[in-house]
DNA sequence: CGTGCACTTGACAGCTGTCAATGCCGGTGG
DNA sequence: CCACCGGCATTGACAGCTGTCAAGTGCACG
């Protein structure tokens, strides 16, 4: 859950976060949470699997805006609108769970230090956005890559410490050129030359980091490090 | 304030605001609010005037990641890290004030309502990143101007509906550069081919849309409409 | 063994960055 | 009142990164 990130959750804290998810579906890869321009603003938690939120522009090309792994909640940013603003697709087969927005605001009644935690986990989504809009202005393709390989990667290896620096992903390096603003032609030259250069192996479905200080210099941005437990978070109870 | 795009505000919940801020201070123009890397993760409010947050890249080149206007809440995003990830600027003689983070965890315990309204401009933030960064993936340079045109008339135009099609702003040619990721040479080319088929026009101070059509097809992302008085808000008190 | 998807490679054009010089305008000081 | 100055914008020439089109390879799967 990526609520432990900011802090511990007591036992209250669990059980305030338990109304929001209903029973758990499964739903098979390549199929549709959610489409642009959907009427319902719907937000859901994703359980198990990938899926990955895109916006398409007139033209018909599309951006890849996020990608979710597990324990992510999805289409919160849709909230603020009347119309879905993304469409998002389950990379994986997943299982997820629609999350009940009159209990969100129950949440916010009930539980302000949980609510607290969800508003600093959107903190942090903003500043992966503000990453990821940096380096689209002012990096190369290579730079961008590096930087969103380097993004994802600490992202998995919180869920899991134990990955080292192998990064297991159902991403095609299509996918990665919509995630970065590039082609997959041009993505696919660059990855040739990162693997040359050794800087990286890339497989099918298994990306690993062999100089990591490469992959930084290249994206140009320091790491960031959690803040947690901070002293303002209203205490539990 | 930007609360009232999305709700009523009782006097209850205005009353729930006032601890967070302090005495309201001024700022020269040029003078700096934060500086990226700063420890002390600082939460601003901008009383009057115009800053712009700013992140830089290894070579130094620099992505302005975002304009703040007056009412805007500044800093949130380096909330959830030990860092200041970016750097707040002002653009003209500014007057703000200091949030007491202390008051902001108060702010969640006793207005629950006001709290899930902060909640929902954070994911109002979210938005208008995703939609940067797909303009900023998917469209060149005269759509990346044209967007950000967009988004900024529609902030404008929410805090005075008498503005019409009339952008007056304190940003340069060279801050617009920035900002879309562009130079500022590139940029001026763009801005004169815009002013000569007639889109808009541009001089120091005063930018003018003269067919918004144009600009929405440059842009080619739809128009975001704010849904108001969600159901599942809190009540106040 | 055939089919389809993912990836690779080559050739070429175009958008955009870089370098450099010039013009414009408002503010300052003589 | 006029000359100078600095910030901002414009224009030209040229190189380079990246997109587009197209063909070909390799691998997984039925």
């Amino acid at each position: 859950m990526r609520f432990r990130s900011y802090a511990e959750l007591t036992p209250a804290d669990l059980s305030a976060l338990l109304p929001l998810v209903s029973e758990p579906k499964p739903l098979r890869k390549g199929r549709f949470l959610q489409h642009e321009g959907d009427r319902s603003t719907a937000v859901f938690l994703l359980l198990e699997g990938w899926t990955a939120s895109s916006m398409s522009v007139a033209d018909g090309a599309r951006q890849l805006v996020k990608v979710h792994l597990a324990g992510d909640l999805v289409g919160l940013p849709g909230l603020p609108v009347t119309a879905a603003p993304d469409s998002v697709v389950a990379l994986t087969d997943i299982v997820f769970s629609r999350v009940d927005m009159d209990a969100m605001g129950d949440l916010f009644v009930q539980s302000p230090r949980v609510a607290a935690l969800l508003f600093l986990i959107s903190q942090e989504e903003r500043l992966m956005l503000m990453d990821r809009l940096t380096i689209m202005g002012q990096r190369d393709t290579a730079g961008r890559l590096a930087a969103f390989l380097l993004q994802l990667h600490a992202r998995l290896r919180r869920q899991d410490p134990s990955i080292g620096e192998t990064l297991r992903c159902p991403l095609t390096q299509a996918n990665f050129a919509d995630l970065i603003g590039a082609t997959d032609v041009h993505t696919s030259r660059v990855v040739t030359q990162l693997r040359k250069r050794k800087v990286l192996s890339w497989s099918r479905n298994e990306i690993v980091i062999h100089n990591r200080t490469a992959l930084r210099e290249l994206a140009g941005l320091p790491e960031r490090v959690v803040a947690r437990n901070q002293p303002w978070l209203p205490k539990s109870e």
